[in-house]
DNA sequence: GATGAATGAGAGTTCATTCAT
DNA sequence: CATGAATGAACTCTCATTCAT
């Protein structure tokens, strides 16, 4: 009755994997890293608290997981080719941020919640910070083909304000001038309309 | 002897009370309102964990005191007037911002930390909203003024690109392009150098 | 290997939460409600002060139910059919209400307790009333059949006496002329010997 | 100005630990012994709460202090030469009691709360025996000359009955039929009207 | 005699984690 | 693989008691 003869271990274990992160990202976001508890985050997947222990090692590993794979979701979004980055690729990214603000909005919050928790960050900085390097890296290429001289420097005040908007989108999308904050950028960075 | 007078008993409490809200701050903004613990707040003032509810009756009522506190603490800075506001203020308030975010890390870093925890932000919603509301309104009247067609969207979109740069200051202070920054906002606004 | 089968968890549970009421009903009876610590109960149960919250939501909750059902235990003997009710069975009451005391100490004991305070009372007196009042009215009525001219006030005095009677068997019973109240209650009411 | 130069100091101790003493029945009797607080009785007395450790060395002394004046005080009228005791003498005295009752609802209050609690008992029940003693002494004299073949046995019965109904009338004074039962007591014990 | 700031032990409660089944 | 009963440490908070003034 009991013991499984199937050999499909392994499909069960990363669906289920998949599920507890799902789950526990939904209540991250909802009530924070301390707020959120195990036997929520179990309730939430439809499963024993125990099994989850089956499955990630500590609360910690869970968040450290579960924002790494939402950093990469996120993110994976950022990545081009700045040699052949035109400016309409650059006003489709733009508009691709405040859409996935919308859609994705768990993966969204629980980012800018992490960065303002020094102890959270430590956990997981150094993978984040592999994730966004790069990204820089590539926005400051485009802005120096584009001839800014501090291309560094744009790459970052383009981040920060980036995420300005992302936060107070996120903080309350209702009264959040979206149309408007893309026009606005797109004339900051001379961008086709 | 003789027991102390009222005037003496008003003075610690008053210097303890303050004591006790600045170690609070300190642990909030580490380690966020669930993660600080009274222990832990009381042992960074050196007082014992009693003593800590002679003068505050939860720690809910000791975050929403250092927060409002907070708050007042850095949004005093932008008010003014908008019919009497000029370009050259406008530029100290910009470069004052930053200063700020310099002097006054731990208030900052909780501001933002607390825009992220959505219990955290039903404590003190009200509140921050009756200090932030007429700012956004000030700002609105100046864009007005300047000619802007959509000024409290203007005024939001600035305001969330403060909050951006801030942001990105207070999570990497020792990267970020300051003055850069600080010149890519008067190009924008049109502000004289 | 197999999980355990959702019957024996229901038996552990059943199991588990009697021992938790009858043990805190030991200690509440000894040191009253606000004298018994949740740690006593446990340690009385022998299992760890958390597990109490798994089967109770609070103190208060334990105490609720430790009362509900001793009161129910109790006074289910005091019910009967005034119209059929014979001075024969009016001796068994009173005979009855002896030996319970010496069987259910405790919660006659803790009746007596919980009557004296008043925050207590406040947590169960509706339900305590729901209990007692059915039986005032079955002996109003049964006095009234008897010929009282002032049933009601009969039922009320015969309560209070079989109430000091009980108090001062539980206060002492080694010395409780335990015989001679018996007979002494059949002459007040010309019962058969 | 501090040092008192005053030579009755005496004086001031004396009332000042009866105020204390009023305060604190007040208060056992309103929220029992471990719902009172040092800080509460100090505010109810007007005092510091300091002080009161000038006057007691304890709560539980405060306590003892209490239980044994406020036994006195209600015990004394029941002190009477047996020898000399008349029917009409008996009436007064269950008339007196629920005088008593009224009066000193406080002492009677926690006269039966305390006989509920078991650690409270030890502390003060030598002291309650040296003053009941006599008194079902007493009792058991005069049922002994009136001629009962179990004088002490009818003492304690009697005894009971008065406990249940001040119990009674404690519980629930408004509903309780004092008049009745006072009746009724002089029926069962052929008292003259 | 008198004050109340200060302490520290212990209260009720929560929860990440373990483990027998 | 899966369960949830069980633990124990840590949490927020209370309060009898002490002590400098």
């Amino acid at each position: 009755m009991c013991p499984r003869t199937s050999h499909q271990f392994e499909d069960i274990r990363k669906e289920k994997r998949h599920l507890i992160l799902e789950s526990a990202l939904v209540i991250f976001a909802k009530k924070g890293y301390h707020g959120a508890s195990i036997s929520i985050i179990a309730s939430e997947a439809g499963i024993s608290k125990g099994l989850i222990y089956n499955y990630f090692k500590s609360k910690e590993d869970i968040l450290k997981e579960t924002l790494i794979g939402g950093f990469e979701h996120i993110f994976q979004h950022y990545r081009f080719d700045p040699q052949t980055f035109t400016p309409k690729e650059f006003v489709n990214l733009i508009e691709l941020t405040f859409d996935l603000l919308e859609k994705d909005h768990s993966h969204w919050k629980i980012y800018f919640s992490v960065l303002m928790q020094t102890e959270v960050m430590e956990i997981i900085q150094d993978k984040l910070m592999d994730i966004l390097f790069p990204i820089i890296e590539d926005f400051k290429a485009y802005f120096k083909k584009l001839g800014y001289e501090k291309p560094l420097e744009e790459a970052r005040f383009f981040g920060a304000i980036i995420d300005g908007l992302s936060l107070s989108y996120i903080t309350d999308p209702e009264n959040f001038p979206k149309e408007y904050c893309i026009n606005r950028l797109k004339s900051i960075y001379n961008l086709p309309l």
